[in-house]
DNA sequence: TCAAGACATGACGAATAGTCAGTTAGGAGC
DNA sequence: GCTCCTAACTGACTATTCGTCATGTCTTGA
C-alpha cells in the first residue's frame, strides 16, 4: 500500500468503477493496483509460486518494480493478496447459496454447488490457495493480510455452521451430544477440499478408477449427510439435480468474478 | 544416480545395512544419496520448498555441491525423491494394516489408524508430499521418478479398493449399480486428505470449533460409510477404540521409518 | 610406477528478489 | 506562466541461489 494515501484495510476487492470524494491519484493506484494482481494471476496460473516474477509483472503493466513495491511489501504478499481475493469470492457465493430458501439440506446442496463452480468457474483462486497452504510463506507476510485471510475462513465456516444448526432447530438433524455441529462442517470442508486437490493434482485420475471426481465426490458428500441421517435422505430428494441447476441459474454468470 | 554404475531404478529406499556383492564405491554413493535426503527433509521441514538449500546441503554433508548433482539433476528431483519415500512408507503402513484379519470394515478402520500414524510419526514425509503436490515442479523432474510415484498411488489405492471388493464379496456393504468401488475408495481419501490438510494448515483451528481434528475426522468417515451402510455400522462396533488399539499395538515403533 | 578413466571440486554464469539514490512530474503559491 | 517542493517513479545495483563445467585428485589395473 502507499504509505500517506490513506487507503482502506488491505482488502484487495478493488472496484474499477468511479468513486466519489477520490482523487484522479489514488484512483490511478487503485486501478494500478488492481493490474498487478491481474497480471499476477495469470502468472501464477502458468507456473506456480516459481512463475510469479517481479521483473515481468513490471515489465508487463509497464510500469518499474520500485513501483510494485510500493503496492506489495514482497511477492508473498501478493500471492497473500490473490488468496484473499479467492476466499473473498467464494465467501460471496456461500453466502449468497446459503441464503436460498429450501429445506435445511437443500440448502446445504446450494452451498456445495457453489463449491463446485468456484473451483470451475476460477481455477486460478483454488490454485493459489493450494500453494498458499503448501508453501512456508506465511512468515514474510504482514499480520493485517493474514487476518483478513483468518476472518474470512471463519465466516465461510460460519456460514455453513449455522445451516446446521438451522437443522437442528428445524428437527431435520438430530446430533450424538458428543458432536458438535462444527465437526459437520468440518467433515464437509475435509471431504470437499480433498476431493478437489486430489482431482486437480493426481494425474491420469481416470487410470485410477475414477471418471467423474465431482459426481464422486456428490456421492460420498451424499452418503456422509445420510450417514447423520440428515432429512430429505438422499433417496427421498434428487440433489444431483438441484445442484445442477442451481449451478446453471446462480451460479453461471461471472458475477461473482472478483474484478 | 550416478550414470556408470548401473544402480537399479531410482527407488530412494537405500538400506545402510552391508550388501553382498557391492563395491566400497557403491556403498560409498548409496550412503551419501542417504545423507543428502535425510539433510534434506530436515530443510524442507523448517523451511518449505524455499528453505531446501543446495549450498548448505553440501556443507552439511560436507560434499561438493556438484557432488549432489551426480545424485540428483536438480532440486526438485531431491523434493521428488522425498515425496517417493513418503509414498512408499505409507503404501507399507497400508499393506500391513489391510492384510490384518478382520470384517472388511474393521480391516478398513485399520488401514484409517495407519493413515492416522503415518501423519503423526512422519508430519515432514507429509509436508514434503503437499508441496509437491502445490508446486509446479513436476515438468523438471524425470519420469521415472515421477512414474514411481503415480505407481505408488495407484498401489496404496489398490490396496483399499481390495476391501471394498472383499466387502461386496462378503456381503458386508452393497453398491448401487451406478457407484463404483474406485468411487468409494475415492471417499475415503478426499476426507483423510482433506481434514489432514486443514487440520496441518489451518491456524487456529479450535478458535473455528474443532477439538480435536482426529476424533472429528473418525466421526465424518463413520458417518459416510454408515451412509454406505457398511456393515458393521458404527453403533454396533466400537471403531475409535479399534484405530487406538491398533495404533499402540501396530504402529507404535518406527518400523516403518525410511531409513 | 604409471596411465587412464572415474569422481570431486568450487569458481563461475544466469536468473531473480529486493533496495535506494537520483530523477521526474504535477500541484501550490505568487 | 514561472518556480519551488515533494510525492512518486525509475532502473541500476546488491545479494542470493540454482546449476554448469574446466580443472584437479584419486583409484585401479597393467
Amino acid at each position: 500500500m502507499i504509505a500517506n494515501t490513506s487507503t482502506p484495510p488491505p482488502t484487495t476487492r478493488v472496484d474499477l468503477a468511479e468513486r466519489p470524494g477520490e482523487t484522479r491519484k489514488q484512483r490511478e493506484v487503485r486501478v494500478r493496483e488492481a493490474r498487478i494482481l491481474s497480471v499476477a494471476r495469470e502468472q501464477v496460473l502458468e507456473g506456480g509460486y516459481l512463475g510469479l516474477n517481479m521483473d515481468r509483472i513490471a515489465s508487463e503493466i509497464e510500469y518499474s518494480k520500485g513501483t510494485i513495491y510500493q503496492h506489495f511489501r514482497n511477492k508473498e504478499e501478493i500471492l497473500l493478496a490473490l488468496t484473499n481475493d479467492a476466499l473473498d469470492t467464494r465467501l460471496r457465493m456461500f453466502e449468497a447459496a446459503a441464503g436460498h430458501v429450501a429445506p435445511t439440506r437443500v440448502r446445504l446442496a446450494t452451498v456445495g454447488a457453489a463449491a463446485e463452480a468456484f473451483v470451475e468457474q476460477f481455477p486460478y483462486h483454488f490454485k493459489v490457495e493450494q500453494i498458499v497452504r503448501a508453501a512456508s510463506i506465511w512468515e514474510k507476510t504482514s499480520p493485517e493480510r493474514r487476518r483478513l485471510m483468518e476472518s474470512c475462513e471463519r465466516r465461510c465456516m460460519a456460514t455453513v455452521v449455522r445451516i446446521v444448526h438451522d437443522a437442528l432447530a428445524a428437527g431435520e438433524l438430530t446430533l450424538d451430544d458428543r458432536v458438535q455441529p462444527e465437526e459437520v462442517v468440518f467433515g464437509l470442508w475435509s471431504i470437499y477440499l480433498g476431493a478437489q486437490i486430489i482431482a486437480h493434482t493426481s494425474h491420469a485420475l481416470n487410470e485410477i478408477g475414477i471418471e467423474s471426481a465431482v459426481s464422486s465426490l456428490r456421492t460420498n458428500q451424499s452418503m456422509m449427510l445420510d450417514g447423520y441421517r440428515w432429512a430429505p435422505m438422499s433417496d427421498d430428494y434428487d440433489y444431483p439435480f438441484h445442484m445442477d441447476r442451481v449451478k446453471q441459474q446462480c451460479f453461471r454468470h461471472e458475477q461473482f468474478a472478483p474484478r
